[in-house]
RNA sequence: GGGCGCGUAGAUCAGCGGAAGAUCGCCUGAUUUGCAAUCAGGAGGUCUCGGGUUCAAAUCCCGACGCGUCCA
């Protein structure tokens, strides 16, 4: 950034100098002669116990300061956003008050909620989260308080000099500090493929805001300016509220009556990361987060089991839940909310302990027995095993060494190590929630074929209409309206015909609704003419029904389990949908019956279902950000679905216009699919009609087959089953006692029977059973006191031999085995006590039982070893 | 989204190419006993599923499914 970047007037008026720092060499604005910079290192910390503001302030009273002062200043004040941002599908957390804004607002494709505006927001940072506690200063969430105007050609807002008097009165004239201790550091921003100056204002060594001044859009090497100019600010409310205190560390200041609402064991370090975390949690859990092992919601199950860690040390002092009582107790005075799902929070709290000390039980065991097995090996376990077994099993290196006899060394960069078994991992963009994967392989068209007018959400009813063809490439045809609907919200694609062609899917594709015929070549009116659409009209009912279904049965969880559940998947099929939610556990009988009931009360109440647009900052202002439970949707008018007093989601999909169309809803079955998200899997409407039938029809003849009514039927089934088994039983006896008389026959008889010298016996025969059998006739004659078996097998295909010995060292099997094999050249292998091979059939397989029987009477005339 | 580990008796797991095992629990019978009793006997298995390699696969390879864990 050049320097004239920072230029302004307000630094002009007031005689600001910029001068580089003489410890960092950055350049600096401030009024004061200081030659370095007000941040550390170039200035060390110098407010603990010396506040350069005029009182000391708690969180409260610093956040209204702020948020008063700027509305005093013509600026509306908004309510916070959720920290998890599902209007959009690129990041898991909001990390900055601007990340509200984005990406609708700040591309200029929506206005502002207002303008200029400020907020206090809630902000996820989990990066430094080894740092809590330890730094004195790091903290997992924080609120970034923040004032933004957004200039456009329209509208000038105000720029940076206005912006920078703004945060300097604020500094100053509200706070009390003094004008020259100030320093305004250059420093350039980009993010998101913007970029601008901004300056970091430091303050006795502390960095206690940031002002931003996006302006350019990145354009290979050159910059180009941004039709929107925003003013993105940054103020660490922690941070204020600490340096207004000069505690120690930023702690004392931040949580003063949860670390004093503690049991006395925990002090600093410890009580900072029990603060810090659990304060996070009810963030995450409250704005609809339910601890995983993926994703987001591993990273709540890692504050979780942080906290645990920590509780461990000072075990019986304090548990998971009442930390969390305490500092619900503290942070819901701001933020009420948090309070809002005590019944949720104990449930997952409880599940979440569950699961973790089955976990390190676990680990625990599979340590001891990493220790054993590597003694076999002839080595003891080594830094390497231990982050193994961290990284596959999650017992940390201090519990494994507890497990272990030998102690090992954990060297200090222990996690570093961990991190490096990651790094190949390339960094990806997160999916998001309901996020369509369409893989766009339709052509493209011109930019000129005007966008296509849809007609579906007003009107799902009508499914004959009459379209102008402005566009054909292959099967691919745009017309200038359409009532088809494209695939998409989880909804597949509408079919029909088209002046009499078979419609096979229709997609969207940037403005235009794209029809896919049948075939490339099937016979259309010329570009230009008026072409005849029907859309099927059943197949549409039934994806309206399961459509507005699916909002009834979200709607449903949401009162039955409660509003920690989320939508995180749909699928509205013809045949039959699904919807995958959040939530902890699966759902017990109990609970589905209740859903059930629940959503079919609803239907028969035949309550209003209406679709309207809505500008989206009027949408989330009227029903709250649970409107994007199919995850981020485009355009600055959002289509909003209300059930009547149930459910409200912005949806593109076709809705019947009354619940009652819907018939009837029936959840088929349930199962987790990972972690923390379960799905349902049901039918609706003329559909599950049809699959009520067709399981009774099942039922019926089930019924019939067993001859037992239909309630019967389980009953029935289990005596038939114990039946089963029992011959099952009977047979393995039966086939036993065959064997058994088979091996008695043999070993008495005198043409198989071979006597090898003082006390031994070889049964060298032909028997036809299959390789189990010939192995359960060999262990029966090796029963037997100096039985050796060398039977063998054929079926139409080859011949099989199977060995075995009771003085597998006198005779062992292997050794009997290889002049057969040779003899008959089969292949084969085995140990002393037992061997096997196979090769073809006929008179070679009785060679090679003549050979082994010479052989073995070789080992007969030898003299025991 | 990715890495790693794991799926064997009701439970916890061993075995890691050559004839399915241990401990606990369960059943039967003795013993009649200070509390997780002892002794003897017994039942209980599609070694998750599907392919492949091999004379031979619980074991090796590939794939699916499930579970766990770590990282982003």
């Amino acid at each position: 950034m050049e320097a004239k970047e920072y230029e302004n007037a307000f630094f002009e008026k007031n005689a600001f100098r910029r001068r580089a720092c003489k410890k960092c060499g950055e350049p600096f604005w401030s009024v004061g002669s200081s030659e370095v910079c007000s941040e550390v290192p170039c200035t060390p910390y110098s407010f603990q116990g010396n506040s350069p503001f005029s009182q000391p302030l708690d969180l409260t009273s610093m956040r209204e300061l702020y948020l008063s002062y700027f509305e005093r200043r013509g600026h509306a004040r908004l309510r916070r956003y959720p920290v998890v941002p599902r209007w959009r599908n690129d990041v898991m957390f909001v990390q900055a008050s601007v990340y509200d804004f984005q990406p609708w607002v700040t591309s200029g494709a929506i206005p502002p909620p207002a303008n200029p505006l400020t907020i206090s927001q809630p902000c996820m940072r989990f990066t430094d989260i080894e740092n809590v506690g330890t730094t004195g200063r790091h903290l997992t969430m924080f609120e970034m308080m923040a004032h933004h105007a957004f200039n456009g050609a329209s509208k000038e807002v105000y720029w940076k000099d206005r912006t920078v008097e703004l945060c300097h009165e604020l500094v100053t004239s509200e706070l009390g500090a003094r004008p020259e201790e100030i320093s305004y550091k250059e420093e350039a921003w980009e993010g998101g493929g913007n970029l601008g100056p901004s300056v970091s204002v430091g303050l006795r060594g502390l960095e206690i805001a940031t002002l931003v001044f996006m302006q350019y859009v990145r354009d290979g090497d050159a910059l180009k300016p941004m039709p929107l100019r925003v003013v993105d600010t940054g103020y660490g409310l922690e941070r204020f509220t600490w340096m207004s205190q000069g505690t120690p560390t930023i702690y004392e200041a931040v949580f003063p009556g949860i670390l004093k609402d503690l049991p006395k064991d925990f002090t600093l370090p410890e009580a900072a990361v029990l603060a810090d975390h659990a304060k996070n949690f009810l963030f995450l859990f409250t704005d609809g987060i339910v601890p995983s092992n993926v994703r987001e919601g591993y990273l709540a199950r890692l504050l979780l089991r942080r906290i645990l860690r920590t509780l461990e040390k000072h075990p019986g002092t304090l548990t998971l839940f009442d930390l969390m009582q305490t500092v619900v107790r503290h942070v819901a005075k701001d933020f009420p909310e948090l309070a809002s799902n005590p019944k949720g929070l104990g449930e997952v709290l409880r599940v979440e302990e569950e699961r973790f000390s089955e976990a390190i039980a676990r680990g625990r065991t599979q340590v001891r027995r990493l220790e054993e097995r590597l003694k076999k090996e002839g080595r003891s376990p080594n830094v390497d095993d231990l982050v193994m077994v961290y990284d596959s099993l999650g017992v940390t290196p201090d519990v494994a060494v507890e497990e272990l006899s030998q102690k090992v060394e954990v060297p200090s960069d222990f996690f570093a190590k961990v991190a490096e078994l990651h790094t190949r991992t390339p960094a990806q963009g997160w999916g998001g929630y309901g996020a369509d994967a369409v893989e766009a392989k339709v052509p493209e068209p011109p930019p000129s074929v005007p966008p296509t007018i849809v007609h579906y959400h007003r009107d799902p009813y009508t499914h004959e209409f009459t379209g102008k063809i402005l566009w054909r490439s292959g099967p691919w045809v745009i017309l200038d309206q359409t009532y088809f609907y494209p695939t998409g919200g989880g909804q597949i694609t509408d079919r029909g015909h088209l002046a009499g062609a078979p419609v096979e899917e229709v997609v969207r594709h940037g403005p235009w609704v794209m029809h896919r015929l049948s075939h490339p070549d099937a016979p259309l009116p010329e570009v230009g003419a008026p072409g005849q659409g029907r859309v099927d009209p059943a197949r549409r009912r039934q994806l309206m029904t399961h459509h507005t279904a699916t909002h009834l049965l979200n709607g449903a969880l949401r009162k039955v389990l409660g509003p920690h559940v989320w939508q995180a998947g749909a699928y509205k099929g013809v045949e039959g949908a699904r919807l995958d939610i959040t939530h902890w556990q699966g759902l017990t009988p109990l609970e589905l019956r209740a859903v059930e009931r629940l959503v079919n009360s609803v239907v028969r109440e035949d309550r209003p279902v209406r679709s309207t647009f809505e500008p989206r900052a009027v949408a989330e202002e009227k029903f709250g950000y649970g409107i994007y439970q199919g995850g981020a949707v485009p355009g600055k008018e959002l289509r909003i679905v209300d059930i009547e007093n149930f459910d409200v989601e912005a949806c593109g999909g076709t809705h019947c216009t009354h619940t009652s169309e819907v018939g009837f809803v029936k959840v088929l079955g349930t199962e987790r699919i990972q972690d923390g998200m379960v799905r349902l899997h049901f039918v609706a409407g003329e559909r599950a009609l049809e699959v009520m039938q067709e399981h009774d029809t099942i039922l019926q003849e089930a019924s019939q087959k067993l001859a037992a009514p239909v309630e019967e039927v389980p009953r029935a089934l289990d005596r038939l089953l114990d039946r089963l088994k029992e011959s099952h039983k009977e047979a393995k006896a039966a086939a036993k006692a065959d064997v058994a008389e088979i091996a008695e026959g043999l070993w008495n008889s005198p043409v198989d029977a071979h006597p090898l010298g003082e006390g031994h016996r070889a049964v060298v025969a032909q028997v036809d059973l299959d390789r189990e059998g010939l192995q359960a006739l060999a262990r029966e004659i090796t029963s037997r006191a100096g039985g050796v078996a060398l039977l063998a097998a054929q079926d139409e295909k080859s011949g099989t031999l199977f060995f075995a010995s009771s003085d597998p060292k006198r005779f062992p099997a292997r050794d009997l085995l290889a002049p057969a094999l040779k003899a008959w050249g089969g292949k084969g292998g085995g140990n002393p006590s037992a061997a096997s091979g196979s090769g073809p059939r006929g008179p070679p397989l009785r060679a090679a039982l003549d050979a082994a029987l010479a052989r073995a009477r070789e080992l007969a005339a030898a003299p025991p070893a």
